[in-house]
Parts: C-alpha cells; sequence; structure tokens
DNA sequence: GTAGGAGTCTTCTAGACAGCATGTC
DNA sequence: CTAGAAGACTCCTAC
C-alpha cells in the first residue's frame, strides 16, 4: 500500500513523505485497513521492529485531528516514555502537543491537559486515573504498547486493570509481540486482529552447536568449536552482535574475553573514539572492569550499571563504535538497539527455586534484535547449544510457539492495591458492582466464571474493612476512610501503609534512622537486597546491637522470616551508610553491589519514606516526630548528614561538595554567599561553573575580572586534558 | 610449620513500575 | 526442579 492511498489527512501524509516512506509494510497496510481508523479496535500483534510505531502514530494523529481529545500511550519502562516522547515530537509541526510522564517527573497534572498525546509508563497512568484529572475524560484513544505484559507475574495487573477501565470509554490499540493466544485477547477488547511474521528485514535463525551452525532451513555452516567464533567473525565483516547470557557476572566475563579478541580488529580511530568514551565514564568497581572491555570495542550491559552508563552503551552501540554488547535480558526489553547478530548464549535462567527455561516470548525477543533496518539485508539470531540437545532447542524456540498470555490480576498483592482503588478512588459502592466490575476484565473473559476471583475479592475487602481501609455501612455500601483513599493515592500496597501504621506507636517513641530503615525493607513494595549466607551472622549481630531501635522483634533461626528480615537489616544498614556520608565507592564494595542497586535501593527508600509521612499525618502526628521525619527524607534523598541538610539545598552541590564546602568552614548558604571567589576555588569539586551557579542562585553579581580568570582556568584545564589524549 | 597446588565443597544467580517538588517531558 | 562458574575450604606435598 501506497502512503499516497492512505485515507488520513493530506498533513500526515506529508509528514511520513518527509521521512522518506512512499510504501507502507504489508502488515501495517492490514493494520491500517483493519477499520482502526475508524475508531475499531485492534490488536496488532507483529514482530518489533515491524513498523509498530508508525501504525499508532498514524491512528493517533488521525484520530485527534478529526476528533480533538486525547491520545494515551503506555509504555513498560522510563526509557522507553522517553524514547517514545522523543519520535512522537515530531508531529508537534501539526501543531499536535506531545508529554511524556512518568515517576520520575510530575504527578496531579492538570497541566497534562494541554497535551494531545500522553505517553506515560501503565503505572503512572494508573496513578494518574486515581487522582482523576480532568482530562482523563478527554482520552479517546489508548495504545497499549508491548500489551503482553499483561501476563507479567508482577506488573500484568496493572495493565489489565487500565484496559479494562478504559475500555468502551475510548478506543484501544493493542500493541504485541506474537504470543499464543492473541484471538483471546482480541475477543476480549471486542478488537480486530491483525497477525504477522513480516519482518523488513529477514530474519535467519539458528542452533549452533560445537562449530556446526544449523540453520532453521536445514543448511549448515562450519565454524571453530567456540561460539565466540561468531562474535569475531561478526565484527570481522563490519558488523556488530548482541549476546544474552542469564546471569550480570557472565555479562561481564564474556564482555572482557571477548574484548581481548575484538580489540585486535580495531582501527586506530575506532581506538581513540573509544578512549573518549571511557574518559567520560565515572569512576567505581563495576565501571572499572567496564571500561576495560570497552577498550577492545566491547561492552557489557545489565541493570547493576547506573542508568547514565546503559544509555551510552546503547548509544555508541548504535552509532558503531561499541561493537559487542553481552547484555542480560535488559537489553531485550529497552530501547531499540538492533544488530546485525544476536547470540542467546543461554536458554536457562534461575528464578528463586530452581532453574526454569526462559520462555519463548522472552527468547524471540531477543531474537527480534537481530538485522538493522537500514543496514542490513538480513539479521541472523544463533542459540547456543551448550548442555542442551540443538534439536530441542530448534523445535521449542525456532519452530515453536510462543507462550499464551494468562490473566495475573488474581496475583494477590496486585489485586488487593486494585481492588482498594475500585473502592476509594472508582466509585465502586458496593459487593455486587465489584463483581460487575471485575467481570469486564480479562481474566473473566479467559476464565469463563469469576467464582475464586470473586471469593479472593471478598477476602481482600474484610481485610481492608478490618483495617480502616475501608468501612460498610447498615445497608453494605462501601466507604473510603482517609487512610485507604491515601494508601491508593500513594500507590503502595495496602499491606505496606499497614504495616507503617502499626509501627507509628514505636516510632513515636524512638525515632531512629535504623529502625525506620528497616521497617520500610519490611515492605512488599521495597526491593532488599538479599543477605549472603556468610553475612548472615553479621547482620544478625548487627540486629542485636541495634535491637532497641527496631520496632519489630528479631525472628528466630528456626523462623520462615529469618533469612529475610536479614536481608532488610542489610538494607537498612545501606541506607545508614548513606546518610552517614559512606562514599559510594565502599558501600559497592562493602555490600557487594552494583551502583545500580544502590540507585534503585535509594529510590524505592525515597518514595516509601514519603508514603511513610504522607500517612503519619493521618493519625495525629506530633510536629517534632513529623519534622524529624522530613530530615531523615531529605538526608536520605540527599545521602548526607544533618548538618549539610541546608547546602546540598544549593545548585550543583550534592553529597560531596556539600561536605568539602562544610569542612572548609563555609557551613551555610550565608557564608558561602559572603565568601570570595578564589576561597571557593579551593575547595575540592568546586570549580568555576559551580561558583557561578551558587552566585547566580543567590542574586550577586560576580567580580567581572574573576569570571575572565576563571574561564581562562577552565580553558587552560581543557587543553591540558586534550594534550595528554594526543600524545 | 607453612606455602602453595590440586581437588572438592559451597555459594550464588534478571529486571525495575509507583509520590512529590521543580518547572513544564 | 534441569547449570555452571567462582570462591572457599580441605588436604596433601615439598621444603
Amino acid at each position: 500500500m501506497k502512503v499516497e492511498e492512505l485515507p488520513v489527512d493530506e498533513r500526515i501524509k506529508r509528514v511520513i513523505r518527509e521521512r522518506g516512506i512512499k510504501e507502507l509494510y504489508p502488515p501495517q497496510a492490514e493494520a491500517l485497513k483493519s477499520g482502526v481508523l475508524e475508531g475499531k479496535n485492534l490488536v496488532l500483534a507483529i514482530p518489533t521492529a515491524s513498523g509498530k510505531t508508525l501504525v499508532s502514530e498514524i491512528v493517533m494523529v488521525n484520530k485527534l485531528l478529526r476528533e480533538g481529545g486525547k491520545a494515551v500511550y503506555l509504555v513498560p519502562l522510563k526509557a522507553l516514555a522517553e524514547e517514545k516522547y522523543r519520535e512522537f515530537k515530531e508531529w508537534e509541526s501539526l501543531g499536535i502537543r506531545v508529554a511524556a510522564t512518568t515517576g520520575d517527573y510530575d504527578s496531579t497534572d492538570e497541566w497534562l491537559g494541554r497535551y494531545d498525546i500522553i505517553v506515560a509508563t501503565a503505572e503512572k497512568f494508573d496513578s494518574l486515573l486515581r487522582h482523576s484529572p480532568k482530562w482523563v475524560r478527554d482520552v479517546k484513544l489508548v495504545v497499549a504498547d508491548e500489551v503482553h505484559l499483561i501476563g507479567s507475574y508482577d506488573r500484568g495487573a496493572t495493565l489489565e486493570m487500565i484496559l479494562s477501565h478504559m475500555l468502551g470509554k475510548a478506543q484501544i490499540l493493542a500493541l504485541s509481540a506474537t504470543v499464543g493466544n492473541a484471538e483471546e485477547l482480541a475477543e476480549w477488547l471486542d478488537a480486530a486482529l491483525v497477525m504477522s511474521d513480516w519482518r523488513p528485514v529477514e530474519l535467519r535463525k539458528g542452533v549452533f552447536h560445537l562449530g556446526q551452525l544449523f540453520w532453521e532451513d536445514g543448511k549448515i555452516d562450519r565454524y571453530p568449536e567456540n561460539w565466540a567464533f561468531l562474535v569475531i567473525d561478526a565484527v570481522k565483516r563490519g558488523k556488530g552482535a548482541l549476546v544474552f547470557v542469564n546471569t550480570r557476572r557472565s555479562a561481564e566475563k564474556e564482555a572482557l574475553s571477548l574484548s581481548s579478541k575484538v580489540s585486535k580488529l580495531l582501527t586506530k580511530p575506532e581506538a581513540r573514539q573509544l578512549e573518549e568514551l571511557i574518559s567520560s565514564i565515572e569512576d567505581n568497581p563495576t565501571t572499572e572492569k567496564l571500561k576495560r572491555a570497552l577498550k577492545g570495542g566491547v561492552a557489557f550491559h545489565h541493570a547493576g550499571l547506573s542508568r547514565a552508563e546503559r544509555t551510552l552503551i546503547e548509544d555508541a552501540f548504535r552509532a558503531g563504535a561499541i561493537k559487542v554488547i553481552a547484555a542480560t535480558p535488559t537489553l531485550a526489553a529497552g530501547v531499540n538497539t538492533p544488530a546485525f547478530r544476536v547470540i542467546i548464549r543461554d536458554t536457562k535462567r534461575y528464578a528463586g527455586f530452581g532453574w526454569t527455561d526462559i520462555p519463548v516470548l522472552e527468547i524471540q525477543q531477543m531474537m527480534g534484535r537481530a538485522g538493522r533496518p537500514k543496514y542490513d539485508r538480513v539479521g541472523e539470531a544463533i542459540i547456543v547449544a551448550r548442555t542442551e540437545d540443538p534439536k530441542k532447542l530448534m523445535e521449542r524456540y525456532i519452530h515453536g510457539k510462543p507462550e499464551k498470555l494468562f490473566s495475573m490480576l488474581a496475583n494477590e498483592q496486585a489485586f488487593r492495591s486494585q481492588v482498594l482503588a475500585l473502592i476509594t478512588n472508582f466509585g465502586i459502592g458496593n459487593f455486587r458492582e465489584l463483581v460487575d466490575f471485575l467481570g469486564k476484565t480479562f481474566y473473566a473473559h479467559q476464565k469463563g466464571d469469576i467464582a475464586a476471583l470473586e471469593y479472593k475479592a471478598r477476602n481482600v475487602v474484610y481485610f481492608l474493612i478490618e483495617n480502616e481501609f475501608i468501612d460498610m455501612d447498615t445497608s453494605d455500601r462501601f466507604m473510603a476512610l482517609p487512610f485507604g483513599k491515601r494508601t491508593s493515592q500513594l500507590y503502595i500496597d495496602p499491606v505496606t501503609a499497614k504495616k507503617f501504621r502499626d509501627a507509628f506507636p514505636q516510632l513515636e517513641e524512638n525515632p531512629n534512622p535504623f529502625g525506620i530503615f528497616q521497617l520500610i525493607a519490611s515492605t512488599p513494595d521495597m526491593a532488599t537486597l538479599t543477605a549472603r549466607k556468610r553475612e548472615l551472622e553479621d547482620y544478625l549481630d548487627l540486629a542485636y546491637e541495634f535491637e532497641e531501635r527496631l520496632y519489630t522483634n528479631i525472628p528466630y533461626y528456626e523462623d520462615s522470616r529469618f533469612q529475610g528480615f536479614l536481608s532488610q537489616v542489610k538494607t537498612a544498614k545501606v541506607l545508614l551508610d548513606w546518610i552517614n556520608e559512606v562514599p559510594e565507592a565502599r558501600i559497592y564494595e562493602t555490600y557487594n553491589i552494583d551502583p545500580g542497586d544502590l540507585y534503585r535501593i535509594l529510590e524505592l527508600a525515597d518514595w516509601l519514606m514519603y508514603a511513610l509521612i504522607e500517612l503519619y499525618k493521618l493519625f495525629e502526628p506530633k510536629e517534632e516526630v513529623l519534622q524529624y521525619l522530613r530530615d531523615l527524607h531529605l538526608r536520605l534523598r540527599h545521602g548526607v548528614r544533618e548538618e549539610l541538610l541546608e547546602l546540598v539545598k544549593l545548585p550543583n552541590i550534592g553529597r560531596k561538595r556539600a561536605r568539602a564546602l562544610y569542612n572548609a568552614g563555609f557551613t551555610t548558604p550565608d557564608a558561602i554567599m559572603r565568601a570570595k571567589v578564589r576561597d571557593l576555588l579551593e575547595v575540592e569539586g568546586i570549580g568555576i561553573k559551580v561558583v557561578e551557579g551558587l552566585f547566580k542562585h543567590f542574586g550577586v553579581e560576580m567580580p567581572g575580572k574573576v569570571k575572565e580568570a576563571g574561564k581562562k582556568a577552565e580553558k587552560a584545564r581543557k587543553r591540558g586534558t586534550l594534550d595528554e589524549f594526543l600524545k
């Protein structure tokens, strides 16, 4: 189908033509002929990179130009929200305003009402719905990207509930990977279904076993025995490769070992480019390994890396500076990083209770990363058979069908949060109405009856009443209580809220960071760091040492909660070190964690600390305790002792600079404002830029001379590094 | 007595959403 | 619950 023939506004065609697209891919054409342009719901199940985004763009903009209102585009990851936001920005030339919103950005957001396309994570949109801003009524279209995540154990229920809410109120376009039961999904959504395996770049799949590469079409290529040669071969041909493994350690190990081989294939300019890349990365034990690998043009990629490093690696790989990435599954689900060749080293993964096969769906997503649309005629995806029977792998992952999706609404943790929200935020007034609503869900459609779910719902309601989240009047009508309403808006698990409330009396008696951090770490919303076996004793000792600061009893060894408790103690200790200004590098070493782990823990603790304070406000708070909690929250956010709280509020002043300033005698913002520029520059980590920022913040004019001198110094410094770099 | 090597036993394991203030992604 | 690598531990030998 030619773009010209599309039954949409001329302006849309113009934008698409400007991208250099004249002809639509067959599945795109089929999708657009399904009635979706006339308002019908659609489930589009086609491979990644086969043009789902363009279809959704056309559908969204067509809808907006014809009917006005808003389109919401749901994604599973914050990084994807950013990626889509940047892509959709292009439509601003037609006067369409695009916004992105995730937990990193804004909230209640009446201001989102000014935008036409809103990109959001599913959880964020769910949270927005609970705050019911006025513009929600204007949502005419919901695009759910990666809708197969409806089958994810911990996050599927959210997506399912959003779609249940919006079904009938807005048009729905569900974008899915290939799944076993797309028909079932389409039926539920009363949607047309378009399925296809078509890809713009041909995908060749194969299984590698002891030097033999068995292609799906029966052809066999011979290689040296080690699969690493497949990687080297790709690089030799001027292309890149992705290697998927199942542990962080493997990713690092393979990256380092491949690096020594790939490095020999690098040209001088390439090596220089990599040096530049390396110099821009912060130093810590994890990045030390990363930098070593990068010297040879290879990176590893896993959640232990910070966001900045991951983005840097992804960008450099796309640009061709990095030749190979060894990655855990992070990369398969994340932003677009196609490669000529994808090698899947592992098809099993440890799942907490043993080894399980990685689902076909996930392996196919990894394989789908093979083939770069503009550069490759064909992409290659190769599964390595190390201990597994190659025939079995071929059957399961290459010729096999992906799994069916199953509703995860009945997952207890997700379900109790959702039931609470239905009652406190979505006007569900009694049990009958609750059951009616549940009847509209994918769960109900799939199972045919909801007796089991109804039973669970009844138990949840009892739990919510018993713990005063909600109440029921004499005519059995639900009433939202402030505690329940706030819990739902804070987007925390009711069990977390209950744990907080139960601890308030003790917390009031003896407010202290360790007790509060352990409390936070004990909630189901927190991710704890696992205490390793040989650490157990240390943390038990620590727990006894700090016993009187805890708001809970130390469980006995036989108790099933024993190990979990010690993991909470470990997590609390990390947070404690953080607010006591222990340097990051030492935290990584002491607790054997990566930067990404620390970041994650801090992010969660920050969020839950806020929730704790907000809930405490509902129970006749003591002003001095409230103030204590607020200060602790700030300390947690900035990672400082109390005396630095004023300093870290200044622009560009974090925990390191604040401590340096304080130790140099600048103990208050006022002292800094009165200080001489020269004296400030003496302080470690304080350069002319920071000083300029500070003076601007204070509204004080910097002496012109000083400014000049500073700039000169800056230039000299830059030259210095350049000289060093050139020799 | 002990350094150090070989062999054996033990341990460990992927990922990542949410509030709010800030300014406006 | 179907693995596999790294690190800890043990035992032995050679000096």
